[in-house]
DNA sequence: TTTTGAGTTGTTCGA
DNA sequence: GTCGAACAACTCAAA
């Protein structure tokens, strides 16, 4: 992604300093979840600040009740995310321990063996997780333990913005408003110094049991090569973005032939770096146009987890329950080839293809994507929000279900039922050259610019076996059309 | 309480 | 080739 050449402007972090050792005090337990970082991360820099050893804990949970399994794409990235972490906390003096299994039986048997009077950890919004939390906090508090939570992954904690009337807002601009004349964000917090090293000797899974890692196949190479999970792959991804990027964000975003958006988005849903830092360092280039379109898209973030905390069901519930009556398609032959990067259209099956290589697909092209599964084939749309959450190394349980609503109609402040993407218009708008879908179709990479977006056009040879469309647009639009007009009361 | 303006990302058709 | 209107109504948020 050209990252290689520029010098992020952010600061790397300060050598811990690691303090003498003592014996026989207590600890402090930080759990770690959705927030696989050492700096601004309130929960370890108070647990830190307690001035005595801390032993950080990361609880692969399968088993609590409602709790989303995460998808292939995200296993591989948590392995790399957790070996990261480990090694910065081993500089910091506090072992990762790793354990599997309920949360609640975790939490409860680490505190009691470690003899730690103490828990920290940064909140989440999910309603399941939200539940596990409230669980594990009055069983510790029960046991004469302190837990204490903070707000850390997201600007707004989402019961603190309302609208004058109404429970929440289901509106993007009055959200974000009103967010934004909130105040300024806090500013992120440092990196903490050393502590007192903790007993290294505390239990742990090996992280290789987990088998995180994809084996007989491992498809696992294309992510490899795209990304660096971890806390400073984020900085550095974010830092690049800001240097080369922001200026031609607001012109060329839209555009995936061209590495013109940050794609700190998995980095963001893993916690390895804050949206106070992303917001801090996005600020820090003054004025520069693409500022304030940037810092809107971490504003998307934030209303995807307003919804969710308001909405728990955002996942498997239609917003507008008008959706309920819409006349699904059962295919699942559409839904193969769909999955497959074989629809025929070249925008839709880059961006699959794309997605399957590297676990991320260019925003434009989800757009697209979405669109052709939702309308063009009428496959309903948590078959398709299943497979991102699948192969997306930046599903979450927010956004990924919010923007899929958002698409079919169904969601807050959603498209209106007309719009459907015509792909062969999409892909000459926003890939003119073709150099996006010539470069993840090989089959049709060597036709004319005039074809490469309508390849069953091509009249001499067969387009290099690349497939015929599954449906003819024109006529899937019109069946969609009168589909929704059947949504009316 | 009532009113009013507005609402991320589009396409087609006809003048 | 360009441009504006139509495409449905509805819900939300704030005055």
């Amino acid at each position: 992604m050209g990252c290689d050449d520029c010098n992020p402007q952010i600061p790397s972090d300060p050598m811990p300093v690691p303090s003498p050792a003592s014996i026989g005090r207590t600890c402090t337990v930080v759990w770690f979840r959705d927030d696989l970082r050492i700096s601004d991360n309130p929960a370890l820099d108070a647990a830190v600040r307690r001035g005595r050893p801390v032993v950080a804990v990361y609880v692969l949970d399968e088993t609590s009740d409602g709790i989303r399994p995460l998808g292939g794409a995200a296993r591989w990235w948590l392995h790399h995310s957790l070996g990261r972490l480990g090694d910065r906390l081993r500089e910091l003096g506090v072992p990762l321990v790793l354990r599997r299994g309920a949360a609640l039986a975790s939490l409860t048997d680490l505190v009691k063996s470690t003899g730690a009077t103490a828990v920290t950890w940064n909140r989440r919004y999910g309603s399941a997780e939200i539940a596990v939390d409230t669980a594990v906090k009055t069983a510790l508090a029960n046991s004469g333990v302190q837990v204490e939570s903070f707000a850390a992954n997201l600007l707004h904690e989402p019961w603190t913005l309302k609208p004058t009337s109404g429970p929440h807002y289901k509106v993007f601009t009055a959200f974000w408003k009103a967010a934004r004349s909130s105040g300024p964000p806090r500013p992120p917090l440092p990196t903490p110094g050393g502590t007192e090293p903790a007993d290294r000797d505390i239990p742990s899974d090996a992280l290789e049991d987990w088998q995180l890692l994809p084996r007989q196949p491992d498809w696992s190479t294309g992510l490899a090569a795209t990304w660096t999970p971890g806390e400073d792959g984020a900085r550095e991804r974010l830092g690049c973005f800001l240097d080369q990027d922001l200026p031609g964000y607001t012109r060329l975003r839209d555009r995936p032939d061209h590495a013109a958006t940050s794609m700190v988005s998995p980095h963001l849903r893993f916690g390895e770096i804050s949206p106070f830092q992303v917001w801090q360092a996005a600020l820090a280039r003054g004025d520069e146009s693409g500022v304030d379109k940037f810092l809107s898209e971490i504003g998307w973030r934030e209303f995807s987890w307003h919804l969710l905390f308001h909405n728990p069901g955002l996942a498997s519930t239609n917003l507008n329950p008008r959706f309920d009556r819409f006349p699904w398609r059962d295919d699942d032959d559409g839904l193969d080839a769909w999955q497959g990067g074989r629809t025929g259209y070249p925008i839709v099956d880059a961006g699959m293809r794309q997605l399957w290589t590297t676990g991320w697909m260019h925003n434009r092209v989800r757009m697209i994507a979405a669109s052709f599964l939702i309308k063009d084939l009428m496959i309903d749309w948590r078959r398709g929000e299943a497979w991102f959450w699948d192969t997306l190394v930046d599903a979450d349980a927010a956004n990924n279900p919010a923007s899929w609503q958002w698409v079919a109609g169904s969601g807050a402040d959603a498209a209106p039922f007309f719009r459907i993407f015509n792909p062969t218009l999409q892909g000459r708008k926003f890939d003119p050259n073709g150099a996006y879908v010539r470069r993840w179709i090989p089959e049709i990479a060597d036709l004319p610019v005039s074809l490469v977006h309508e390849p069953w056009k091509v009249t001499t040879g067969d387009a290099g076996g690349y497939p015929a469309p599954v449906v003819d647009h024109a006529v899937a639009r019109r069946r969609a059309l009168d589909a929704f007009k059947g949504l009316k009361d």
